[in-house]
DNA sequence: GATGAATGAGCCTTCATTCAT
DNA sequence: GATGAATGAAGGCTCATTCAT
């Protein structure tokens, strides 16, 4: 990768980052280019240069986002010695990059949705899906572990990251109120613990969610 | 009620209709006036009759569809005879509700936040708290029978909310993909029964939450 | 005149009263067509059948201003002993009628200059003929009894005219700087005593303005 | 004061021109931004990068006007060496300021009245007080000189402003007639000139006004 | 490569006027 | 005669995107 390339990828970044941290205060449609041009300290039109539209600026740090939370969940649930602790850390991570990115994840579908640009939207759905295989690989080894109960981990990673997203969500609906990220997940690990953790003595028969 | 406030209050809901119908398909914002106004067979400015501004008209879909929701809780959980099916059928009521309104909540926030109506945002977030107060109800009444564990009530309809809609979310996100609602119900039934009913005769007090 | 003819002129006069007093705390503009209507506690469509739109209503009540100022002027300046008097009556009358009628008739300009109505205009026009001659009677009777320097009648009238609006107008222009008509009026009669009014003593040639 | 700023004070006073010249034949309503636009032969656009609205761009309009009038008062008014001439320069620039104006102003309060911006009108009304400061120079050194009666500089200020302004008005308020401005001025300084100027003669204490 | 001036489609909203009841 | 629901043209303004410099 020649100079040149490096330096544009940096303002790349440079470029993303200012964006993102004002889309973390408004909404997407609240922020213009011209905002994140003057917080990324570029001309508005060299934004252009770098990225196709304001959607495509979108789907990048949607990337990067998940990019960088792959990399967490690789590295710090591998390096769990507990897969309880891995199942724990999983949760941790999930939760903030959710409270980070929902927003931006729901306005790229509201601009994708009916819209143009075919591919761009297909980089982002990759990235899910190699997120959601992170996912089942901290909970399949829960499972191997006798931690977790030995369901489809497909489903059980559905789960998880539903559960997480909801709780962000929730946070951030109306007014907020003020969510305590600690309580939040708190009570995630309790649902969750009682839920999807195996029960040493109890009947976790219960459900009818297909065992394998 | 007089016949015109009675044909008034039609043609609002009717109105109220054709935008949700059509809000359904795409975003809030990807929908104009005059998309409605079209859709409900008005002139444009008939609707401002009816509503003093969009977001007017987005705040009333949202207090019908939350007094719907209300009724039907207060209606159909107290019927059920065992509480678990009272459970369940709160969950299948907020699921449904979820789907149908989560965007326009996110919608109403996006635009409330920052600006102006003080009161608009004040009537929805009074029938956000009476939704809270009953599905509290109905898991009280879990609680009593001993079918739900003796945990802060507050805490438990808070995570049964946040759970139903993280799916709900989650469908949604990014393709809407193949969500199912029937799976996703049957997996939520399945975290929470093993998460927050009793557990017959297992170890149910792992979680740390502060049970009463 | 039938009854019926009768009731609806009331009508109509009611109406106009009701417009005008709007039309005195907002500008032409800022009143609606609906706003008369509630003032004068009729429906709205019932003033289409008094006017055929708000010109003319606007233009309804110019001629009724007009014509009153036209009886008043008629009235209180011939019953006056001393002409000087009459004068001063003149401009006391004239000071008020634009008072309550400048902006009115700005606006009726404003909306008449281009646009359609080829004869509301010219009833309004007449009646403005009608008070100038009055004005002028006033002023020739000055000069006849040697109180007012013996110039173009249809000059001093036009010249009292204005004054009289410019003085009003001023107090209007932007803040309007709670401009005393009492002060007004006697800065208006020491221009106009010094100015049109015969100088017994001394050299009142100055002027270039053409005598008779 | 850089090229770039240079260009963009340039734009925006041809910009100012432009409107100027559409609100002379319409009113400040029947123009609008877009007709602006095209007449400046910019996109509707553009404009809102040199004027927040268009309310703003009025008061730029003004602004300008006002301060040419002021410059125009002090450098003519003071070079005439008689204060008579002075006085005569002083009504000449006012008659052309009023008649490019006035129109202008009264939009100005219409749109300024009970509505927002809380400091551009601030601005036009300092210039109104300059303007004003001038003229009472004016009258001042003819006081100062014997030619104008010694009465209230402020008053005197007002008085010829205020018949300015009407004669300008009337020449608009229905039909603009066929008034001619040199016969104004002329009917204006025949009023002014045995109103206000020193009567060498006669006796010129009729009027009740303080004189100092 | 970087810029920001220029653009114009498109948005929400207002209001004089019409017309079925 | 009286009404007010319905209308839709028109207005001011925003902002993602382009392009000449």
């Amino acid at each position: 990768m020649s100079r040149r390339d490096r330096e544009k990828e940096f303002k790349k970044k440079y470029i993303a980052e200012a964006a993102y941290r004002l889309f973390a205060s408004s909404s997407y449609e609240a922020v213009t280019v011209e905002d994140i041009a003057r917080e990324a300290e570029f001309g508005k039109g060299t934004l252009y240069q770098f990225f196709e539209s304001k959607d495509d600026l979108l789907a990048y740090i949607l990337e990067e986002g998940l990019d960088r939370i792959c990399s967490e969940i690789a590295s710090e649930c591998s390096a769990a010695v507990d897969p309880r602790e891995a199942l724990n850390r999983l949760i941790t991570l999930q939760y903030g990059f959710h409270k980070d990115f929902v927003h931006l994840f729901l306005a790229f579908k509201r601009n994708t949705d009916d819209l143009p640009n075919p591919d761009i939207a297909a980089r982002v759905r990759l990235m899910l899906d190699r997120k959601a295989a992170l996912s089942e690989q901290v909970l399949e080894r829960g499972i191997r572990e006798r931690v977790i109960i030995p369901a489809d981990v497909q489903k059980l990673a559905r789960a998880t990251d539903c559960i997480v997203k909801g709780f962000v969500i929730s946070g951030v609906e109306i007014d907020g109120a003020i969510d305590d990220p600690n309580k939040d997940l708190e009570l995630i690990r309790m649902v969750l613990s009682n839920g999807i953790l195996m029960n040493t003595g109890g009947d976790k028969s219960g459900g009818t969610a297909d065992r394998q």
